[in-house]
DNA sequence: TAAACATATGAACAAATATTCATATGAAAG
DNA sequence: CTTTCATATGAATATTTGTTCATATGTTTA
């Protein structure tokens, strides 16, 4: 009797037991991902990095980021949807700033790694 | 006598000045926003919490993301070239590692903003 | 109230990218 | 030395995603 089925390429099936009990689950890494997915874009970057010395609004970013206005707004609302910034209105300009400090500690360890590697 | 290129949007041309001289490069946001890319992938995510518990073979981790090696091995590269992780080799298995400090770190922040939010 | 302005939004297009499949490489075992 | 096994890799495909363009919304000013 042969098994079709073969338990192939694994290495060591206790480790593999141990690790799956204390993995986080499937959804909760998903949203990790996510997060991390907006930090992945040059735009949204320099909009994060814009955002770490000031508030600002939507036109001066767009000149910042060398962006249109439009392109900054599809982008803020991304930032929006995932807490990274939070804004104010004035009148008809929107302030634009960010809304949590794991936003700086991410971008801080994220620029760490670069530059020392 | 009318400009055609206006300065349109501009809010604060003083701030903007500002923060242009503090920005960083072009080419680091961009470098930084490539690292994040990395961790913002389901499958590399689920990757680098399994080798937060330990380190493992292609195999296992295949087995462990629901992958197939050749999908996970892909990912790996993704990975090394991003100096994210490391390997050893032992005959024909390959033993990956992560191989800076910092993934943990982020990895830990990035956690802690969907945890919290 | 009409015009100008800042921002937002939807659809369409182009570019990037993750997975699959077939195949290659290189090591261990028979 | 031939087969089996673990991993790697290239090409193709399918999906995701960022930007653009046209237009909408809402606010200020003339």
């Amino acid at each position: 009797m042969d098994f079709e089925i073969a338990e192939q390429n694994i290495v060591d099936f206790e480790k593999i037991e141990k690790i799956k009990k204390v993995l986080p689950q499937d959804d909760l890494i998903f949203e990790i991902a996510e997060l991390f997915k907006v930090f992945g874009d040059s735009t949204r970057m320099k909009i994060i990095s814009s955002l770490l010395e000031d508030e600002l609004c939507v036109g001066d970013i767009a000149v910042l980021t060398n962006s249109t206005p439009s392109a900054i707004s599809h982008q803020l609302r991304v930032l929006k949807q995932t807490k990274l910034v939070k804004y104010r209105k004035e009148g008809k300009i929107v302030y634009y700033s960010l809304d949590d400090e794991h936003v700086r500690e991410i971008y801080e360890k994220g620029r760490e790694h670069i530059e020392e590697v």
